[in-house]
DNA sequence: CGACACCTTGAAGAGGTTCAAGAAATGTGG
DNA sequence: CCACATTTCTTGAACCTCTTCAAGGTGTCG
């Protein structure tokens, strides 16, 4: 992550991960409630992170990919309060907390780091407090579909193109709407021509259109 | 803030505070763009954050009370990424960010509790998202009267009894929707004998009916 | 191959929005 | 201190978007 430190400052650094662990589809890599240990970065995969209620309904809060840091909301209670569920068989590496907070003292890029990094996942949820907000069941949609394309995009992967990880329920949690929704906005948005979608295999043959969409595009982060 | 430092660690401490900065009633105290240079805590006075789009739609992030730190946000891009607004005469403490990454260094106490301030940031956007994407109307307005009462509580204020700094259409936004509905969720919450409603002072009759309505608090910070 | 989860589509229904009007409170200037 | 303008709040009625319920189709995995 950071840069621009001496080779010993990089060996020391790499103390920072204690080791790689794998997370088959569909289990937690973590519950609300467990004990917090450690942040997470995923290295292969997929996850959701979702919020629970008492009577069983939940809410999706995020994806993340590659790249990406789980566990965050874990620090404020030394406990974390939602599950990381692996949408695909995926490997996390495990960044124990108390090391990252020892090493932060010492190195300045990596506090910074890890402040940018908690600076933007705040920045993040205001974007879809927005979106959960303020727009309707297309912009939701499109929004969401450009925000994923554009993440892929970062790491090398098509800007027009995306396999789902995810099922419409998910997609619906995560927009505030029902499957259902989710479908017939993706059936119109094929009708239009917007968009290709073959089950989860998604084409985005009309960017501009969905940018259209979102007017909204403001504190969007990427994340 | 932190505790158990030395005389000498306090008065190094006082310097984290720069000064006091006096807000207006409707003036912001920063908005989306402006550069960043501190965080702030509220002393005196209520707060709102704001995101707004292009097209002038906006969303009411969060209200900030007495001893609540706002700028968060512009950490990740040195600027801004919502407005700050002052919903009465108010008073913040100025704290510059690049004394509290100093200190933050050497005193373990501030640095842990700056990353529990924005982890504790992350679960209350967390419980919002929850708020946004599953809740109905009357749970939404239950579960905002529960949090601000239950805040000014903390505070040493009444648990029963609180005066609205903001308007119905502030709520509304914050809560994801319109001002008639938050206007017509009070008046029936009134006509069951829930709450008594004077424009904007509120006295909760039936704390236990109002929790009966949010089954649905899960991990719901206080802040 | 069969069971199961996932997706699509239709029709009816509900919750919240929109539009509109009036009342109450707040602020301003004479 | 009062009159007036402005903002805020309440309430009603029509409307609309999304949800709910239901059925059938499609894909996937043991």
């Amino acid at each position: 992550m950071p840069v621009g430190l001496s080779a010993q400052e990089l060996t020391q650094l790499d103390t920072l991960i204690a080791g790689r662990k794998k997370v088959p589809k569909g289990s937690p890599l973590y519950k609300a409630g467990d004990a917090f240990h450690a942040l997470y970065a995923v290295r292969t995969g997929f996850f959701k992170t979702e919020v629970n209620t008492q009577d069983g309904r939940g809410q999706v809060t995020g994806f993340q990919m590659m790249g990406e840091i789980m566990g965050l909301d874990g620090i404020v209670q030394d406990q974390h309060s939602c599950d990381a569920v692996a949408l695909e068989d995926s490997e996390v590496c495990v960044m124990p907390y108390a090391r990252i907070e020892e090493l932060s003292m010492r190195f300045e890029p990596l506090r910074r780091h890890l402040h940018k990094v908690m600076s933007r996942e705040i920045v993040r949820d205001q974007g879809v407090m927005l979106l959960l907000g303020i727009m309707r069941a297309e912009e939701r949609v499109a929004a969401f579909l450009l925000n994923l394309v554009q993440r892929m995009h970062v790491r090398g992967f098509s800007q027009s193109e995306v396999v789902l990880r995810m099922t419409r329920r998910e997609i619906g949690s995560y927009l505030g709407m029902k499957l259902e929704t989710v479908s017939r906005v993706f059936s119109r948005f094929a009708e239009d021509g917007v968009v290709d979608v073959n089950q989860r295999h998604i084409v985005i043959r009309d960017p501009a259109a969905l940018k259209a969409m979102v007017t909204s595009q403001s504190a969007h982060c990427t994340t």
